[in-house]
DNA sequence: CGGTGCGTTGACATTTCTCAACTGTTGTGG
DNA sequence: CCACAACAGTTGAGAAATGTCAACGCACCG
């Protein structure tokens, strides 16, 4: 409520080129917040009041359906910035926000005023649109992976568009959720997430070692993103 | 090249608030183009120069993989607009687009001289933060209902969220792909489409009739939709 | 120590895909 | 106007992928 020091936003992609008074106005809006593993920060459906920005820790944004069954759309690291467009032009949050680690630091903007601010400041408005464009870009990508129709090629073009270390013979791959949500994450059960996995190490592609994940042969690996390969005939 | 009536851009959900002096500096931007089905407006890869607005007719948006499989992205009809996200923050179009009937009416606004004006034009930016928060909400939609897994739940939720038609004894949906896109648009295969369509029809629940859905029994829809429902033991 | 929950594996049921044949429609050219 | 090709849509049969259920090991945490 009482702002924040500017500093803070300069270092978030959205803000790099902002003016400074752009940047000032902002902070004042904004209150930095540490959150505990679990601490919920918004629920489905609860009026828009507040955007954030992950500073440290992670967060996972999610959907309750019937019965419980829990949809993760996202997590979200380091950087990244979620509900401007529940706050920019939304009513309510579309889906749940918790934290997930300890501590897990956000800067949290409130809405009202930040919408106010937005219509007079055409930088900011510029910049929050290029937010919103990168959004776009990371679901439109989601879109394509799920409708690929095997589970092989969802996870293979999962985890080549994730950020890798290339390690000696080949690519560190972190798995940033638990493996039973990644499953869900691309639309399959834990099983059968743990039996491409199985099966991949059988055949040479990659080694599955706790919670990352080795690549040693990503051109076959690519290959089963795009459905060239199959690897049912060769176990 | 030359401008285009104000006037045509007013009617467009985007700027229905806008001021006077900004549509017309969009209107100036703008030109009015009649296309005919097949033609292709522009093509993946392609150096983004302008966005569009579809005035009358329809657009769809598609990918090609390997060996010319071709995955629509999005069909888009009177109101929508395309490729803001691409004129505004990304080198390229990620996707192709082509018109589908005769005509297709389009207004097409230039891209380097709109994001000029963008900075310096707040409201005309909230304009457009509005209409990349539109083409969010629904690409998050789209990225749940890939995320159900079962062919007929993803059907049901997609037939769901159409705008339908109330009908005598019960509720009129128009298809607007054929089925063999909208089966690939729900991540399954023509004949799954088929298939599942039979079995609700054999149910009593919904009736093909050519071009367009007709519900009968919407409640039990909407159970399918969310896996309450299962539809396989009671052939 | 127990408990709790993730991850793996196996056996089995089910869904979905694949391949192939057949139908009906549409549009073209004779 | 008809014959024909081309293509969407349907249906069937069999194969393959995936989901379900259950058991087990293992780590983590009280």
């Amino acid at each position: 409520m009482s702002g924040i020091e500017p500093s803070l936003l300069r270092g978030l992609p959205h803000f790099r080129s902002l003016p400074e008074a752009s940047l000032a106005a902002v902070a004042r809006l904004a209150r930095l917040r540490t959150c505990r593993a679990g601490e919920a920060l918004f629920a489905e459906g609860e009026p828009a009041r507040a955007f954030y920005f992950v500073r440290s820790g992670a967060v996972k944004l999610y959907r309750l359906g019937r019965e419980g069954r829990e949809q993760v759309l996202h997590h979200l690291g380091p950087g990244r910035s979620f509900a401007e467009a529940a706050v920019l032009s939304m009513p309510a949050y579309p889906a749940h926000a918790v934290a997930l680690e300890t501590p897990t630091e956000l800067v949290e903007v409130a809405g009202a005023p930040f919408r106010e601010r937005l219509a007079g400041d055409g930088e900011l408005a510029v910049a929050m649109v290029a937010s919103l464009s990168m959004w776009l870009a990371g679901l439109a990508d989601r879109v394509e992976e799920l409708s690929l129709t095997s589970a092989s090629a969802r996870l293979a073009h999962h985890l080549l568009r994730r950020p890798a270390r290339r390690e000696g013979e080949g690519l560190a791959i972190p798995l940033e959720m638990a493996k039973k949500e990644l499953a869900q994450h691309l639309a399959m059960t834990p099983e059968t997430l743990s039996r491409v996995l199985r099966r991949w190490q059988d055949a040479g592609i990659a080694r599955s070692q706790g919670t990352r994940l080795l690549v040693l042969d990503e051109q076959r690996l690519d290959a089963l993103a795009e459905g060239r390969e199959d690897l049912s005939g060769r176990a």
